[in-house]
DNA sequence: CTGTTAGCGCATTCAC
DNA sequence: GTGAATGCGCTAACAG
């Protein structure tokens, strides 16, 4: 690989016989120059394929133009939708976008945060972040620093701005469907290291004591894995062999989907014999046999807000906290008792 | 938004009354250092709670440690897996991961390209790129200034690594299948924007003249958007109405999934109507109903491969290309005449 | 082992 | 409008 050392201000200068400071100016634009003499720049910057250098340049303005992304893993499709709607916004900015995967771990997570903090990035964003696992202070110290948004959080952070979904609101909606089809016996399926199944968890309680249902959860550990389907249908399977409830709430499609699966391999016909209900609306509920009816959780909307609200925050304006409405999406799991 | 002016390596100089030089050394371990000093210098970091500048040091270093991964989208799962891989491999080796995606678009995809380059890095994957439809010095001129890899790409660029599946022999390997089973009606299904789907055709086109087979190709448009599924529904029912074929091979997953549900669309069932066979494997094939046959692209050994081989570019080693082999994974789509 | 110093490439005063 | 000079925070010689 031969070192062609990349053409700085100083060669652009001198081919162009102008100072560096007439070429920065022309390459930022902020103030007037020449016409002549900016073409003669410009033409030397095309001759010597100058590309400014953005270490130095965010070296000198104390500014940066990356911002950080983490997110649990990329297998459960929610992330990467969720990602595509960041990308999308913070690209249109002007902004690049540093991804990271914690891979369900909240101690990769913090691993993670702090190597993007050391890259020095102008903001945050954490898909679904861990804080039951992660040490209180820890975010808010991240938060002193720079703009933090968290995507679908939920433990309260001081300085740390929030785009969520009403997670609370959809495993109502989702309940009382279920509820007015006559359900009496719902299942409740979730999984580990995840706010939002503790969020959904709590709806259910407080959902089920309300209506004076009788509660049974079932945690099938890590719920975004490339094992999370298998994982579903196998802890389904035992629980549905010692008694099948007429009804199952599912923390994710990818739960849904096994949970699917173990109602077929028991021999129950759904809807007729249960009903499903999954989370997320990820293209897979869609595709799978039956469709499933699941709770729509935006995240396209997510991730354009979530870009939205960081940059803004980057920009130093007051920003306001995003809470999108959760919708049940009916297709053929469920059914009436 | 309180302006918390970060500490400088001067800062954290005085504090432990050492000069700077020394708190680079601590910093970086690359010089031996009396463990006393260290041991102040390392308290004074945790006091003013420092952070090295990345941008100075690359600056300074003239070396960059992010490098840059550009994807078509992020809703064909297959892309997501490769980008776990690459992240995987990437991180480990302490380099950080700008995402760009190109939404399917080739000016967009040559606009990431550029965003990246101004940005520095110290080495670019692309995945699936479409060279077809882009200037052929333009990825030559990049490959000039940094290292370049490209995953899944065909048209062959001076300087550029190469990771790759064996698609042409992972399509004669489904074709054969098909074959075998007595099949002489063979659609093949694809989509534009992408050289993978060239490669494929060629290998379509090579092997029916090879076995007389009549040539039937049909293009869905876009192939990795979130309308691909439908996209591919649609057009092949159409195709179905006109004549069907006894067997189907599609470009990937979603079209095949797409396909299927043509198929029953059309009263066809699968596989004992008309068999189908997709491609890539992602999670998506084996949930839909019957499960799919398909052709396994090893998405994660794809962008670990892929990391591996940029990691080395970067370090000056001289590097080989690697192509793995595609496998058929047979399930429940497919079944003799 | 440790301190002093000279840039890395650029944006930005301040003169002219 | 334009040029000269300064420093952003850091690393890497070079001296001691």
């Amino acid at each position: 690989m031969e070192e062609k050392k990349n053409a700085t201000v100083v060669d652009v200068a001198e081919a162009a016989g102008v100072s560096v400071a007439t070429v920065s100016r022309v390459v930022n634009g902020n103030y007037p120059v020449r016409p002549a003499t900016r073409a003669r720049v410009e033409e030397a910057i095309r001759q010597l394929h100058y590309v400014p250098n953005v270490q130095a340049r965010e070296l000198n303005t104390r500014r940066s133009s990356a911002i950080g992304v983490v997110v649990p893993g990329l297998y459960n499709m929610f992330f990467a939708e969720v990602i595509g709607g960041i990308e999308e916004g913070v690209r249109s900015a002007g902004l690049s976008l540093l991804l990271n995967c914690a891979q369900n771990d909240p101690m990769q997570e913090m691993d993670c945060v702090r190597q993007l903090v050391t890259r020095n990035i102008a903001g945050l964003i954490i898909i679904s972040p861990n804080t039951k696992d992660i040490d209180e202070n820890f975010y808010s110290s991240i938060a002193r620093r720079l703009p933090l948004v968290f995507i679908n959080g939920y433990h309260r952070v001081p300085g740390v701005s929030y785009v969520a979904n009403d997670e609370a609101g959809g495993t109502r909606k989702a309940l009382r469907h279920l509820y007015e089809g006559g359900h009496r016996q719902i299942l409740f399926l979730c999984g580990e290291h995840s706010d939002s199944y503790t969020v959904k968890e709590e709806a259910y309680r407080a959902f089920c004591e309300e209506y004076e249902l009788t509660q049974r959860i079932v945690n099938i550990g890590e719920g975004n894995s490339v094992e999370t389907v298998q994982a579903a249908e196998k802890t389904m399977a035992e629980e549905l062999r010692r008694e099948a409830p007429t009804a199952i709430l599912c923390c994710n499609d990818l739960m849904a989907s096994g949970a699917l699966r173990a109602a077929s391999g028991a021999g129950l016909s759904v809807p007729e014999d249960i009903s499903i209900v999954g989370f997320d609306n990820v293209l897979l509920s869609r595709l799978i046999d039956p469709p499933l009816t699941t709770v729509d959780q935006n995240m396209k909307k997510l991730g354009l807000a979530a870009a939205h609200v960081l940059c803004q925050s980057i920009q130093g304006e007051s920003v306001q906290d995003v809470e999108l409405e959760n919708t049940l999406v009916l297709r053929k799991t469920t059914a009436p008792l």
